[in-house]
DNA sequence: CGTATATTTAAGTGTACGCTAAAATGACGA
DNA sequence: TCGTCATTTTAGCGTACACTTAAATATACG
């Protein structure tokens, strides 16, 4: 395994930008070369070009040049927990996802915030 | 109904603002007042207000008034799934986090994209 | 009431960034 | 080689935004 996962907030905060994350949606289980997405995107090809930079700077894509054509795709594999949180966005797994969520901050909080008796500590359950 | 829980993305994106997501941690598990995280942080109180104030517009953070002090407070409970996402940044839960994720991944991939097959026969060509 | 404390709001500044149009790079084909 | 296609890069424009300082609200206390 040649790549050490960093998932670093950065890769997160560049990917949530509402554009990119439409861009890296359409690349998500797909490949395509960048004047595809730019038919599918209404701005400029240039533009397009632009964020698969950025989004290739934060590794959350990869590129595969081929003739004259540069086919992009999300490096899902290398994304781990990153790529769950995406592709909550775009799926309805977010429910799957929050329940989840509950057992383990239920199982974290006990390891973290001790002394706090559950059901008197006014907090949590509203 | 006190709150909306629609985590949409657009409460990430505001969270991952590198400022924001620090006084985010800072408010995660107590509640301070703006002069307390003021000084935490290296920039001015008024700053510290603006950021809270984006917060609390995405449902970040909920206030409560105590004379003339007002407390800020991550809406945890509110979040849902976004909360596990936070917190994975500045805890080592993103590991545990992408092992359950990669067993939910397969069961959403069985039922929806079936070209993820390594190993086998002609890779991705469109 | 007046003053100090705590926070917000207003006004202004510098920078990051999304976008465009145009020039530059690179790969194919006649 | 020339010209075209696909993409990147450059230069510039407009806006969003993170910050600051200063003025404007509260709220407590003498």
């Amino acid at each position: 395994m040649p790549t050490k996962p960093t998932p670093h907030p950065d890769a997160l905060r560049i990917a949530m930008e509402p554009r990119r994350l439409h861009i890296l949606e359409l690349v998500w289980d797909r490949e395509m070369c960048v004047s595809d997405i730019a038919e599918t995107v209404p701005i400029s090809m240039a533009a397009v070009s632009q964020h698969l930079a950025r989004l290739k700077a934060a590794g959350l894509v990869s590129v595969r040049a081929e003739g004259r054509k540069r086919y992009y795709r999300a490096t899902r594999a290398d994304l781990g927990a990153l790529a769950i949180v995406l592709e909550s966005f775009w799926t309805d797994r977010l429910g799957a996802l929050k329940g989840l969520a509950e057992s383990m901050e239920r199982a974290a909080d006990r390891s973290r915030t001790p002394p706090e008796t559950p059901g008197t500590s006014g907090d949590e359950l509203p």
